[in-house]
DNA sequence: AGTGAACTCCATGCATGCAAGAAGCGCCAT
DNA sequence: ATGGCGCTTCTTGCATGCATGGAGTTCACT
């Protein structure tokens, strides 16, 4: 059943892909027209795939102004950790009562490479590998809709998240609390895999929160437009409450 | 700020809400030409409304055979009240602690309002209190993104919720449990009131799936193509807002 | 009669055209 | 020089046109 993709939904892929990787940084300006160019189709496959972006909030379209990469103040960012805490403590819950064998052995596998990757110690490396882990304790839920869910909140902070392993230390903490999840997860355990990995994500956004509030503005650089990005890239250490 | 909302904007809101209200059933074809006639406009902005749906998980489109309002089975329903019950968790957890005296004061009226509802009788006139009760504690959570994710959830259970409260005794099940969710937020215990709404959501995951597998088929007939019983129930020319 | 295949028709997917609104710019006045 | 104002231009939002592919139908053949 070769299911033809659509242009549209090519582009969409594309362009959540281009987001998620940091190739389009928060703030730039999504053109209609260049965009159409560049992947040699009209505007209105472009407009489409902008359109989903927008619904699924990647992007922002403001009327009569075009599209624009979503940048998520600090706030925004910390909120979205607190979902994806949840989420992904969910995730871990019901694995660890519904794993089959075969994951149970399949997670395993992906630790122990996490692990070897940890003491390698090339950050980009681990954090493949360290989505993967996740990647395996998502499908151990069995809740294809929480599947989704959760990568799509993954998703949504991957531009924010891709620096945080480089903090000193962070790959090997890492690495420990996994460590614990998984013993968790094998022992059949729902109610500590739920809350060790709520932790281990609730980790992430207090360094991602100490991390901004050192730094003003770690890396905001607005590709076509001089001045647009930085509003949305992590500015304001106006943290909440 | 006069925003000015476009056209496929308000289509998309249009069709979200005629989804959500059960004026749209699963299975139903939407079609371009149809709806762009009742709406008066051409088939364009429809066409970035039903992307946008697709993109939130409303309707499916599949290439070449149009879109068609999307139908969940049981087991869907399930895992998205899983999901629901730890988002609606984490709101009232954080709302524990969060809540300003206005906010408090704003959900001790809003649930007495339910408890004098829950003894009047009428499910519906309850549903639509009950709606807000909990439309209070997303917005007492203080976190925007959750709150919108959460309502987004709720949005695509709500035809498969509209009946729930009829069983009987339900709603005084509800209004007794939603006591216990108040005293906890109220005494500013977030543990307990997180524990107490996943019990409340999951509550009702159960009783729909008890529903369900008493009787054999709620409605309408999901996957395979219905043929278009949509003129019927689209046909309402009180659609547009 | 049942099965299968080709044909027709039509909805969709995409390209293009056009009008309206916003951003940028230059001119004028202070 | 600076601030305000009108104009130009460009982009977006929407309408329309056209080609493709699917679904239903009809007809031939077994």
């Amino acid at each position: 059943m070769a299911l033809p993709e659509t242009r549209s939904e090519q582009l969409a892929r594309a362009l959540e892909d281009d987001i998620c990787a940091g190739r389009a940084l928060p703030g730039m300006r999504l053109d209609e027209q260049v965009l159409a160019q560049r992947f040699g189709t009209s505007r209105t496959p472009v407009r489409e795939a902008l359109k989903m972006l927008a619904a699924q909030g990647f992007v922002e379209i403001r009327p009569r102004q075009g599209a624009v990469v979503v940048g998520l103040d600090v706030r925004q960012v910390l909120e979205l950790f607190e979902i994806m805490a949840v989420l992904e403590g969910l995730c871990a819950r019901l694995a660890a009562r519904r794993m089959t064998p075969a994951e149970r052995a399949d997670l395993l596998a992906v630790h122990a490479e996490c692990q070897r990757l940890a003491v390698a110690g090339d950050p980009d490396v681990y954090y493949a590998m360290n989505t993967r882990f996740h990647e395996v304790i998502y499908a151990g839920s069995h809740n294809r809709q929480l599947e989704e869910e959760t990568r799509r909140v993954r998703n949504r902070l991957s531009p924010y998240r891709r620096n945080q392993l480089h903090q000193l230390g962070r790959v090997a903490k890492s690495v420990q609390e996994h460590d614990d999840v998984v013993r968790a997860l094998l022992e059949g355990d729902p109610d500590r895999a739920e809350t060790l990995m709520r932790r281990h994500i609730g980790i992430q956004g207090d360094s991602l929160s100490d991390f901004v509030s050192n730094m003003s503005t770690p890396q905001a650089a607005p590709q076509t437009p001089p001045q647009a990005a930085l509003a949305g890239a992590l500015g304001r250490p106006t943290m909440a409450r």
